[in-house]
DNA sequence: CTCCTATCCTGCGAGC
DNA sequence: TGCTCGCAGGATAGGA
């Protein structure tokens, strides 16, 4: 389900479903129904370290969601296909168990209701950060050191992700311009969707060699990137006022995309057909006349 | 190094 | 109708 936009959506709604912005909230319990989604899921004694705990807030980084408590972090990556939702009144696991739907795999008890973690494909990722012997390390020390994180590229809005910075990291370098701003090492929390989106938007080729762009080229796409992600935050947040309507559905494909998906179809500025090519086996779309 | 492929999973729609 | 095939929004290990 999800790109940065579809992420950050997920956060704002959980932090709203949990009211963070007044008060933290205590976790009572937590479940996993299985033992590991793509890594191992945390041991029982693990997870028992999280009851009494109260989330503060949730934060994102890249497509992760880290969630902070008194003195823990644990993290959620949706995969292609994690949601989380909300199941108001539920009181304990053993009663949820009879009810489980089918790929329900990690459940929080709060005191009103509890968060049931779905991933059909299971290559989401829910883990709880070693805990330091401090009293809680800092986000910015969880963000340098932290396996999941310490290897990611800047944020869409961060000045490293910038023209400048980008054509130096691309000297020299074969590889197409689409599989580079999906690579996380580069810039976080652009996917396949976006990829293309923010290219047709920035007039540039998915498959031109980044050895070949001007800087000129990655101004376009630096500032089509921000927008074409920042437009989808806006939108998920005004067509989706929570967040489990991501998972009824709702949300991811009512954000108009002007190339993709489109193969065949008239190009929204010029009629001329959308292109399909693969690149780094996934499909991406073009128009021919638009990118250059 | 750099780049590309295969792979982890299940579900769904197209085509026969 | 029912089957098979190909493809799906991510990320990474391994090979060329």
């Amino acid at each position: 389900m999800p790109e940065l936009p579809e992420v950050e959506t997920v956060r704002r709604g959980l932090e709203r479903t949990l009211k963070l912005s007044d008060q933290s909230i205590e976790i009572q319990d937590v479940v996993c129904f299985r033992k590991n989604l793509r890594t191992d899921l945390p041991r029982p004694q693990l997870l028992k370290k999280l009851e009494g705990e109260h989330i503060v807030s949730i934060h994102r980084r890249a497509k992760y969601l880290l969630f902070e408590t008194d003195r823990m972090f644990f993290l959620s990556h949706l995969g292609m296909t994690g949601a989380w939702r909300w199941v108001a009144g539920m009181k304990d696991a053993k009663h949820f168990r009879s009810i489980k739907q089918t790929h329900d795999h990690i459940y929080i008890q709060f005191a009103e209701g509890a968060l049931v973690y779905n991933d059909p494909r299971r290559f989401g990722i829910f883990d709880i950060l070693k805990i330091s012997s401090k009293p809680k390390e800092e986000l910015a020390s969880v963000y340098s050191h932290s396996p999941y994180f310490q290897h990611l590229g800047p944020e869409p809005w961060d000045e490293d992700f910038s023209s400048k910075v980008l054509l130096e990291k691309a000297k020299g370098k074969e590889v197409a311009v689409k599989n580079f701003i999906m690579n996380q090492e580069i810039v976080v929390g652009i996917g396949n969707i976006y990829a293309s989106e923010a290219l047709f938007r920035a007039a540039v080729r998915p498959q031109r060699k980044v050895k070949t762009l001007k800087q000129e080229e990655w101004q376009r796409i630096v500032q089509e990137s921000q927008a074409v992600l920042q437009e989808a935050i806006l939108k998920g947040g005004s067509t989706i006022s929570d967040f489990a309507h991501i998972d009824e559905g709702h949300g991811y494909f009512q954000h108009s995309f002007k190339v993709y998906g489109r193969e065949g179809e008239s190009c929204v500025s010029c009629s001329g057909k959308v292109q399909n090519t693969v690149l780094g086996g996934r499909s991406s779309y073009w128009c021919r006349n638009c990118q250059k």
